[in-house]
RNA sequence: GCGCCGAUAGCUCAGCUGGCUAGAGCACGCCCCUGAUAAGGGCGAGGUCGAUGGUUCGAGUCCAUUUCGGCGCACCA
């Protein structure tokens, strides 16, 4: 450049700002952290919005165990965006977050560490109640460890929430309000006691609800079994034929195990049944599983001898197998020609059809099988005192033996396991609390599945689902599901406050479980275990108690110990934690992974419609599992899991958010590393046209403009952008009103990519950069600019909170003001933006990819710079007219021409201006260049802004 | 086994009540800019819409069957 003398570089308004481009989030989160939390900004919202409409958000308690999984950054993270989204509408959201501290997942652990350490064998001599308060101490700093440890790493996350003061179920205030729940559904006629088989874990030895097991793969015995009938002659009878041999009744098993429990075998009354020859044996089967069995059983010689109704085989005997005793054939319609004989092996006291079965006959609920999984001394001899699992090699040899066994074969079906032992679980009768679903409620009369049922489906339902396909799922669920079983045989929970009576029966009534409540409220459920039933129930008085049974002696009672199912604990989270802190009930929204219709959104509805009538929430939201790339389950054992440690440290909290946004979260999530570096160049793009709005505000202040009585007039490019900015704050908040953070995040990364970055920044470069720094068109951009900014930020906030405050900031910062002092991003909201689109830049957008096109070609020819070019565009019915003045910046060009005839296509004609003089301050060709007294060449624009 | 959900460019996803040559972002290729520069812009290539069979003038979109994957359920006795 000979001209030295003329660097207009200088004299240009170029961008400046303190906002970096490297958003460097792995240190500069926790800084923003340390200052939420340092202007305790959690509290400092709820003062804020003392008077606010309220939002009440209840969140759900993760078990207090491990590090958290990707599954719970997702399920915080989108709680967090319900939270910030809300608040930006101005709404007083009360959100505490919880922890679910009892249970045997860290019982479990820690009987295993103890065991590790060589204690267990020292606890073991102690006496049960001292060994259940050892056992719950060591339990009790594993949940509190577990609350610090997770409590950090979800702060970490950038979720706005109280953690000072978290609800833990294993809080006195929290157990006593549970035991409020339960006095209630126990003066509502709902809790009964009963002695039904259940789920039960032989490791850990204690019975265990539908929502503590998961179904793996096992190999079993299948087994066809022939039982002898006691009278040959009835059976003839019934068949109507002269019987050559004796027959028997052929049922099938997979739990041979169960046999010696056997006490009936049930058909279907209304099934045909057949007597058939088969290989010189004579057996009953039913006549359309005949083919089927015959072919499992590989008989090569059969024939069907006669048949007759399943009601006529009711009543006839047979000879138990090996047991000496004889049962009956009873009717049952549960019956089913799926599988097996049709003639089904009845064990009152190992399932749940059997139990019915057995109640309806008057049979005994019989169970010789032990909690620790062995037979007792009721079985004969050869099996006493064998665990189960080997008793079905036993069993199937014994019956082969004695030649009661038709066919044998291994066979692999999913069957329930424990889901932290991993072992198998039997079903088994023992006595146990229950919440029965069919039984009336007092206060409506209806039960608790009627009710639920009405809140959840149909017209009369209540509850709003999103997405709304787990509505169905949910109906589904409450329509099969079994009696809740209350009670668990394990020390590390909620005492159910009951208590035996000298006589065997049990003490337990509204008011002495309200009582001892009282008693758990003050020291802690600890005290079940270190106080007598007398000083549990000082603030008992029988004689206050019309349920009290008479005759009671509290003195000689004594002290039952089964503990509370931890489901039904955060099942009555809505009255321990929003009832009891006096936040509100119904919550607005529980959001949870979609395996809690079964867990805690069913076990909520129950207790809550119990107690109050009401579903404990107007709205279900669920997301879907987190899997690997390949849509396979993430786990520790596969080694596809990605930790949250390492995710974090990578690409920080923002990232993971902004990815979190972007997620569909009805279906499957996958999840792979890959994916977060993706998510953290899109989030680079928003940040770095932040940024560049950032840069361009540096000189302007928007009083001072809005005192000067300017406006953005619809025929801009300002006014375009300022439509597409109201545009896209009607759509972001309307995404956030339905929970659809994806179109929040797609309207947003759209926004930042094309709408400014890729045209309106572009566009605007020229006059922010040349324009005197106070020329009206460059100070009109800057006013759309800061909108821009301002709305950017209340609009991400939810989303990304950390970036979002750090523009806010800088935003602020350019007119001196502190705003993470003074007007902290958190507390703002959102304020309409008034602009209308004016119709001729709809046109002016389709002309723009033609232009982009037709420069391209002109590229081909030598062209490279569109500054070079001048446009002329057919604009038959002057539809771009109104716009044309921003034309050539909105193109792209440094001249702009229309055309008003021709046809109404659309065409663009290049023209080439490399001839014409180039101003070399805006490097344009837009007719008005010329030398300037300065000796420079400089258009008329550039000349007034340099003053020469 | 039963219920619910999903399967669309290399990747992540849009495609409402069936209708012009199936869209977006990212990635990729070519190019421009060098006054957003470990930035910005333009153009382009890329898909038998899981499979099969049906309904229809016409189906990614409706129906049936099926495969794979996820979540849930359980009277597999």
């Amino acid at each position: 450049m000979t001209e030295t003398a003329r660097d207009y570089r200088s004299t240009l308004n170029l961008p400046k700002t303190g906002f970096p481009m490297k958003a460097n989030l792995g240190q500069a989160e926790p800084a923003t952290l340390k200052r939420w939390a340092e202007g305790s900004l959690a509290a400092r919202v709820l003062e804020a919005r003392a008077d606010a409409p309220n939002f009440v958000f209840h969140d759900g308690p993760p078990y207090a165990n491990g590090n958290i999984h990707i599954g719970h950054l997702l399920n915080k993270v989108l709680k967090d965006f319900v939270v910030r989204s809300r608040l930006m509408e101005g709404k007083r959201v009360h959100y505490v977050p919880g922890w679910d501290c009892h249970g045997l997942p860290i019982e479990h652990k820690v009987m295993l560490e103890l065991v590790e350490k060589g204690k267990m064998a020292k606890l073991d001599t102690l006496e049960p109640d001292l060994r259940r308060m050892a056992i719950r101490r060591e339990c009790a700093a594993s949940a509190d460890k577990f609350i610090k440890l997770q409590c950090g790493q979800m702060e970490r996350l950038l979720t706005l929430a109280d953690y000072a003061h978290p609800y833990a179920t294993k809080q006195p205030e929290y157990e006593a309000a549970t035991l409020e729940v339960f006095a209630s559904m126990v003066e509502q006629g709902v809790v009964y006691r009963d002695l039904k088989p259940v789920h039960w874990s032989i490791a850990n030895q204690t019975a265990l609800a539908e929502a503590e097991l998961e179904y793996e793969d096992r190999d079993d015995p299948s087994i066809y079994v022939d039982f002898e009938a006691s009278d040959a002659e009835a059976v003839g009878r019934a068949f109507g034929v002269e019987p050559e041999c004796r027959p028997s009744f052929m049922i099938w098993t997979t739990t041979p195990w169960t046999l010696p429990a056997n006490l009936a075998i049930a058909v279907h009354p209304r099934y045909r049944y057949a007597l058939v020859e088969h290989d010189g044996a004579l057996s009953i089967v039913a006549s359309d599983l005949w083919a089927k069995v015959a072919a499992a059983v590989s008989a090569e010689k059969h024939r069907v001898v006669a048949e007759c109704d399943g009601a006529a085989l009711v009543g006839l005997t047979y000879r138990h197998p090996f047991c000496d005793r004889e049962g009956g054939i009873v009717a049952a319609d549960y019956v089913t020609l799926e599988d097996g004989t049709g003639l089904v092996h009845t064990a009152p006291g190992h399932g749940a059809d059997d139990y019915r079965t057995g109640l309806r006959e008057g049979l005994a609920i019989y169970c010789p099988v032990r909690g620790d999984g062995t037979y007792d001394d009721t079985v004969p001899q050869w099996l006493r005192g064998m665990s189960v699992w080997e008793a079905n090699a036993k069993v199937v040899e014994h019956l082969t033996q004695s030649g009661h066994m038709v066919h044998h074969q291994m066979f692999r079906h999913s069957y329930p396991h424990d889901w932290r032992s991993k072992t198998p679980v039997i079903f088994r009768a023992t006595e146990q609390w229950f919440v029965g679903v069919d039984r009336p409620v007092k206060s409506s009369g209806k039960t608790l599945r009627e009710m639920a049922l009405a809140a959840v489906g149909g017209e009369t339902a209540t509850v709003r689902f999103v997405p709304e396909w787990g509505r169905n799922r949910m109906r589904g669920m409450l329509e099969n599901r079994p009696d809740w079983c209350l009670s668990r045989q394990r020390s590390w929970g909620l005492p159910i406050p009951a208590f035996v009576q000298a006589d065997g029966s049990m003490f337990m009534t509204p008011t002495s479980v309200r009582a001892v409540a009282r008693r758990i409220a003050e020291k802690g459920s600890d005290c079940w275990f270190q106080e007598s039933p007398a000083q549990l129930l000082a603030a008992y008085d029988p004689s206050a108690d019309a349920s009290a049974p008479a005759g009671l002696d509290i003195a000689s009672l004594t002290k039952a110990y089964d503990i509370f199912d931890v489901w039904f604990e955060a099942g009555s989270s809505w009255n321990s934690v929003m009832r009891a802190r006096g936040i509100g009930f119904p919550s607005e929204l529980y959001l949870e992974g979609s395996d809690q219709h079964r867990g805690w959104f069913q076990l909520s509805l129950l207790p809550a419609l119990a107690v109050t009538g009401e579903p404990p929430y107007r709205a279900l939201l669920t997301h879907g599992f987190i899997v690997d790339k390949d849509g396979k389950k993430m786990s520790k054992s596969l080694g596809n899991a990605i930790e949250v440690e390492d995710l974090l440290k990578l690409h920080g909290a923002e990232v993971a958010r902004w990815w979190a946004s972007s997620v569909p979260y009805d279906g499957d999530i996958r999840v792979d590393m890959e994916f977060f570096r993706l998510a953290g160049e899109s989030y680079r793009k928003v940040r770095n046209t932040l940024r560049f709005l950032l840069s361009n505000l540096s000189d302007f202040n928007p009083e001072a403009w809005k005192k000067s009585g300017a406006s953005i007039g619809p025929e801009t490019i300002d006014g375009w952008a300022m439509a597409q900015l109201a545009q896209l704050q009607r759509t972001v908040r309307d995404a956030y009103e339905r929970y659809q953070f994806r179109d929040a995040h797609v309207a947003i990364f759209d926004f930042c990519n094309e709408t400014l970055s890729a045209r309106y920044c572009a566009a605007t470069k020229d006059r922010l950069y040349c324009d005197a720094a106070n020329g009206p068109r460059r100070r009109r951009t800057q006013a759309t600019m800061w909108a821009c900014v301002e709305t950017l930020c209340k609009l991400l906030a939810p989303v990304l909170p950390h970036t979002a405050e750090e523009a806010w900031n800088s935003l602020w910062q350019s007119v001196g003001v502190d705003a993470a002092k003074g007007r902290p991003l958190t507390l703002e909201q959102h304020a309409p933006i008034a602009a209308q689109l004016h119709p001729a830049w709809d046109a002016a957008l389709v002309a723009k990819e033609s232009v982009s096109k037709a420069l391209e070609v002109a590229k081909a020819e030598g062209l490279d710079n569109p500054l070079d070019a001048g446009v002329s565009v057919v604009d038959a019915a002057a539809t771009l007219k109104p716009v044309l003045a921003d034309l050539p910046d909105f193109f792209g060009v440094s001249r702009v021409e229309l055309v008003e005839r021709g046809t109404g296509a659309l065409t663009v004609t290049v023209q080439d201006l490399r001839n014409e003089p180039r101003c070399e301050r805006s490097w344009r060709r837009d007719g008005t260049v010329r030398e300037r007294g300065d000796g420079g060449l400089l258009s008329d624009r550039d000349a007034a802004a340099v003053g020469v």
